[in-house]
DNA sequence: GGGATAGCTTGTAAAATGCAAGAAAGCATC
DNA sequence: GATGCTTTCTTGCATTTTACAAGCTATCCC
C-alpha cells in the first residue's frame, strides 16, 4: 500500500503508520503478550473492535510489519506473526511503555494472561 | 482533564494521550524546530488545519504538557511553550523519528525552517 | 481610524470509529 | 451426513472525528 506523504520528516511519516489508538497495542499484543490470533487480540482488556482490528491487520499486512500464514494445512485459523520489520518497533513501544510508567497514575505493566481460573 | 482509560496498560494510555496523527507533530515543532505560535505550527508542511491545531493545543495544556503565556502584556499573542512533562517526551520522539529514518524511504530530519527566500 | 495580522470559531462534508449482527469456512460430534 | 460450534472476517448503521473553507474579534502599526 502507498500512503500518500505528508512530509519526509520521519516523525510525521512513521505517525502515519502506527499514529493510532489501535496499531500499536495489537504489536504489542504479539511482541509481548504473545498473542497470534484474531480473537487473542479481542480479549485485551482495551476492546477493539472486530472491525477495527481486521482493518488494521491488513494493513499491517500490507506494510509488511506483520504476516499471517493458516494455522494448519486448510485451517481458517489464523497465525499473525511480526515480521523483522515489524519486530523493529519493540524500542518504539518499549519508550512509550517507560514513558507511560513514570508520567500516569496507575499504569502498570500487564502480565501474559493466565487462564480464567474456574 | 479525565480520560476514560481502556486498561492499566502504560502503552494504551500513552496512545491515549498522543495516539494521533497530529499531537506529536506539534511537540516536534515545540521541541526540535523551535516554533512556539498558532501560526507557527500552521507553517510546518504537514498542514494542519486551525480547527485541529486549537483543539490539541488546548488538549495539550488541559493534560499538563504545554503551557501558553500571552507573548507580551495586553496581547493576543500567545506564546506556546512545553512543561517538563511535555519536554519528557523527547526520547518517545527520538526513537520515532530513528525508526523512520531506518525504515521508511525518503524520509530526512528537517531542517529549522529559514525564512522563504525572496 | 483603518487595514493588516494573529488566534481562534463555526459550518459542513467526508472519513473513521464503535457496536451489533451475521456470513462463511473448517472442524467436531452425533 | 446433518448439526452445531469456532474462528475470521464482513456488513449496516449511528456517532464521533477530521478536513477544508470561511468568518469573527482583538491587537498592532501606521
Amino acid at each position: 500500500m502507498k500512503l500518500p506523504r505528508r512530509s519526509p520528516c520521519p516523525v510525521a511519516c512513521t505517525l502515519d503508520l502506527i499514529g493510532d489508538r489501535w496499531t500499536l497495542l495489537i504489536i504489542r499484543d504479539m511482541m509481548f503478550l504473545d498473542k497470534h490470533r484474531f480473537e487473542e487480540f479481542l480479549e485485551s482488556p482495551e476492546g477493539i473492535s472486530t472491525n477495527i482490528l481486521a482493518s488494521r491487520l491488513k494493513s499491517l499486512e500490507e506494510l509488511g510489519l506483520v504476516e499471517k500464514q493458516p494455522y494448519s494445512n486448510h485451517s481458517r485459523r489464523m497465525n499473525y506473526q511480526l515480521t523483522a520489520e515489524g519486530k523493529s518497533l519493540r524500542p518504539v513501544i518499549k519508550v512509550m511503555a517507560a514513558w507511560g510508567l513514570k508520567h500516569l497514575d496507575d499504569t502498570k505493566i500487564m502480565p501474559p494472561q493466565a487462564e480464567t481460573l474456574p
